[in-house]
DNA sequence: AGAAATTTGTGCGTATGTATG
DNA sequence: TCATACATACGCACAAATTTC
């Protein structure tokens, strides 16, 4: 329980960058909600051992984040501190996962297309190659925060039309519903982690070097035929998965 | 699916570094195999747009890590690529999970220590702040890599002399059938991602900058008496979750 | 109200690291 | 290996806004 993290020089990672992702945490960990301001910037300095210049770099990453916001004179405010919990369980659902801990969540379609099945694809489905499926690429935000980025395949045949009623709903539990799919479950879920990519940046409102958590999803029917196989891409700093047993 | 991943520039991450976790991440991938090599230095250099001295530099710091070898004349060799599943279930058993992806487990005691229970230790184990409880550091390894390192809670009078049934084993199951606790289950498992901090790249021999997937979980006996809180931590560019449901 | 202390904002010069060709 | 350009980090000084006494 001893923190000793130490800021590490000629690491590849600049100094600001670093301490900007120790702040992060620490504001995610709860560590200045005494205050709900951050320590001034000469004790942030001393205590990572840098000078003031490098730590007002990272705090100025922070602030346009969205995570703090430094008022002249009175110090560097905390703006949101609140970590999104995403449930993973049999009965996976997004928006019903993450309903309470926003005011407001919204789906948006980015785009659509139909397109025979890649072999990862296909194979996922449990269906042959080449086989067409539908393709729908969604933003999700809460209280217009970017939380999510997804790709999602579905069997065209059973749910052509998924397109209107997901931009009509702004969720597929809601779209499925629609077509005629009252219960899905969820099959399985892998978890990784990487670093934003480019798309991730302008999507999910990210900054270089940014940590996205991946997830690769499939969803299927009561009977279970294979319905949805999604891979998501979510901000790590913002949000966590929770599976409950 | 389309791979477009950007190297960014002035990101405060070094290009030479972005290109590393690149190349790791598609060694882990197996997008090498056939060759068993990386391509050459001016292709990669070419692929990702930067100057083959940045190529070097990325390549300098896999083989530090083990990861390549340069053989002047040759290319450079893929010493390892190997990227480790960990399930998530009821009856999620670290050792037992990985086992048939690596020829040897290892399960090290790094230290181990009896006190008084934090409030958010208390709270997840159920039980008064300030009871004894049993802290154990362990750090787990597949064919001699690491690829976990825990920091395990347990209520103190129930599991004392957990530690030398976990140094004798190796195991946390197997230490836990030694004090009579036959079964236990996964009560619920968070997952979240950050960057490594120092005592990841000496744990874990990671580089600085790499990404570390922290899980938080909760164990019970078959009665639901919490047994074991933990918090654990991997290199997520050699270790994925899945959870099958 | 006013002076002092605190805290963020800005400028400039210098040294070193990173990346290119 | 060398030269060049730019980003990173430091140290110092001072201005501007706010809080404290």
């Amino acid at each position: 329980m001893t923190e000793q993290k130490q800021i590490l020089r000629q690491s590849g990672v600049a100094l600001w960058r670093q301490i900007a992702d120790r702040i992060r945490a620490a504001i995610s960990h709860g560590d200045y909600d005494e205050t709900g301001m951050v320590p001034p910037e000469i004790v942030l300095a001393e205590k990572f051992g840098v000078n003031r210049h490098t730590v007002r770099s990272a705090l100025a990453a922070l602030g346009q984040e969205g995570i703090v916001r430094a008022v002249q004179g009175r110090g560097t405010l905390i703006e949101r501190r609140e970590r999104l919990n995403f449930p993973i369980s049999r009965r996976t659902r997004f928006t019903q996962g993450l309903g309470d801990q926003a005011r407001e969540m919204q789906g948006l379609l980015l785009s659509f297309a139909e397109e025979p099945a890649s072999r990862d694809i296909a194979q996922r489905l449990g269906m042959a190659s080449g086989t067409q499926v539908l393709r729908l690429e969604a933003l999700r935000k809460a209280d217009g925060r970017p939380v999510s980025r997804s790709s999602s395949w579905f069997p065209a045949e059973r749910f052509r039309g998924i397109d209107a009623a997901f931009r009509q709903t702004g969720s597929i539990t809601a779209a499925y519903r629609m077509l005629g799919v009252s219960d899905y479950l969820r099959v399985s879920t892998e978890i990784t982690a990487t670093h934003a990519d480019s798309s991730d940046l302008s999507d999910l409102a990210l900054s270089p070097g940014a940590i996205v958590l991946v997830t690769t999803a499939l969803n299927a029917d009561p009977e279970g035929v294979p319905i949805q196989y999604s891979v998501s891409r979510f901000p790590a700093d913002t949000v966590q998965f929770t599976i409950e047993n």
